[in-house]
DNA sequence: TTTCCTACTTACCTTTAGGTAGGTACTGCC
DNA sequence: GGCAGTACCTACCTAAAGGTAAGTAGGAAA
């Protein structure tokens, strides 16, 4: 029984869509291409530093595109390449688990340790 | 504008399986009650000291149940209760997708940082 | 009385993620 | 010359996650 290393291929989308921001950000975008201010802006509590990680380590995952308009001041935009696009597909019903049930879990988590 | 929070469930989904191995761990329980032992024998490379943190979060959470035989030497075991199994079944699609696109992440990730 | 078995517990250390506070580049405008 | 505006970068710090190695309980078997 050799189900060691990943039989389900959670760990892979654990690996891209992993850490406390990634899943918001990919949400903030996902209706088209997003300036980084505006990033910023949506995704509320995020700081520039890990913001800007974040993004590179999706682009560099190919889930997101990088856009510089060679501009001054700057002007970048970031957006859902294809691969991105089966990424949030894939995320949805997760979402939608979490949206249906952030009562429940909430709930259980503040009678656990509070 | 106020998506604060999470407009998306995805936030409250990562708090509950959030980490490095709760996925695993989930997907090694999902066919029947699984004996602590069991698990940390399919679940290769986690720490007991992990195994049963990441064990006791999720019976916190009400994902899994935990069943105590009262025999010397100890036998537990561990099942999904139903909130668990429709955790599971959320869970499905975003598996695939890693299992569809595994050669991809680990191409990118190579080409990227190697 | 010693050993075995299993599910834990404890103390300690390392690694990683995340956060703060500042700085940089470049051009247009005053 | 000095400031505004935007997308970054850098150095440093803290907190949390994870890993290692040891110990504990307690009845059954030897």
């Amino acid at each position: 029984m050799d189900t060691t290393d990943g039989p389900c291929g959670l760990d892979v989308s654990l690996k891209v869509i992993g850490g406390k921001w990634k899943p918001l950000i990919l949400y903030h975008i996902q209706d088209g291409p997003t300036r980084f201010s505006q990033v910023k802006q949506r995704v509320a509590g995020i700081s520039e530093k890990v913001l800007i990680q974040q993004l590179r380590e999706l682009v560099a995952m190919d889930v997101l595109i990088r856009r510089d308009h060679q501009r001054v001041p700057p002007m970048v935009d970031y957006a859902l390449t294809p691969f991105g696009k089966t990424l949030v597909e894939a995320l949805q019903p997760l979402c939608e688990w979490g949206t249906q049930n952030r009562a429940h879990v909430a709930a259980t988590l503040a009678a656990a340790s509070g």
